[in-house]
DNA sequence: GCAGTGGTAAAACGTTCGTTGTACAATTGC
DNA sequence: GCAATTGTACAACGAACGTTTTACCACTGC
């Protein structure tokens, strides 16, 4: 088994749980099974322990929605949150309950960022032949993740609506 | 000069840039310029000094956002967004930051989304004499308070414009 | 058989945390 | 003039923090 991969998972889980700074490395060795000897052996430092947490987010998230169109990826993300609990985009909550202060987290949330924006641009660009509704698909995206935090699943569903019908009749 | 308010308004402001748990009394302290002697005389501790600053950041919020229609609510927005940084909702922020273990961060919060929802609700059925389109105009917004904050005020210029179409072609 | 690898447990490092105690200064109302 | 109020500075508390050290165990391949 690979130890490294089970801390980092572990790790995903607990800072969005519980925070970034408010989880202590006894609740991250606890989570991941494993000492704490261990756990600076793989990871270094608790810096780069978060920075790998969010890599291994932003992978598993961007794998998920790996999708063909702007309605089959809120169809995921609605999938997404049925399988997870939403607790607002944890690369925002990184940078936030950090201060902007930890350069490893900084540069993981602006990989993630240009990631999702690419992701959305080529699927508007796929349906309208044009980028111009890619900020008005990029608000509605983290608006379902947000609003999704307190009300659930309708707002993803309400999202999904909202997409289709802004595709069709945006400018 | 009232010495609470004082306090009050640097936390508010200290807590939205360098996180909660991340915020020592120090930092606090110091922002508002009072010994901590005299923090604990008028806060008590920590925990409700988070929750008064969120109540200030909620009171001050929804009194910028003091509207009569869903246009005019997103003006104000972007009003607010140039007046201040954005760096997401604050109160996601607070909740996923203290781990949803702070009763008094979690009072505060559903007092916020509460508000927000009937805000919003209320401009809605003042629109289309129908709730239908609440979470569709709720998901915007969340969207543009996020968005805001990597993508600047184009984000909320584009919510504007989607909101208004959104209410026009939403079934 | 033995070096190498990859893990454990437990204690300790110095620092910072949230909070309180003590002692003292400035302003105010009667 | 004096008591009350409201603030200060500063040291201390025990606990928790991130990190490292020390000593030890189990498995692997040659």
């Amino acid at each position: 088994m690979n130890t490294k991969q089970q801390i980092i998972i572990a790790a995903e889980q607990t800072f969005d749980r519980h925070g970034f700074t408010a989880s202590g490395m006894d609740r991250l060795t606890d989570a991941a099974n494993v000492s704490s000897r261990t756990l600076y052996k793989h990871l270094g430092n608790k810096n780069k322990l978060m920075a790998a947490a969010l890599k291994q987010r932003r992978e598993r998230f961007f794998l998920a929605l790996d999708v063909e169109s702007v309605d089959a990826l809120f169809a995921r993300l609605a999938d997404w949150s049925e399988a997870e609990d939403m607790r607002g985009c944890l690369f925002l909550r990184a940078l936030g309950d950090t201060g902007a202060a930890v350069e490893e987290v900084k540069a993981e949330v602006a990989v993630y960022r240009q990631q999702l924006r690419h992701l959305v641009a080529n699927l508007v660009v796929k349906e309208t032949s044009s980028e111009d509704a890619t900020d008005a698909v990029l608000v509605i995206f983290e608006g379902a993740v947000s609003a999704a935090s307190y009300c659930g699943i309708a707002a993803i569903q309400s999202a999904r609506a909202s997409a289709a019908v802004l595709l069709k009749h945006l400018p």
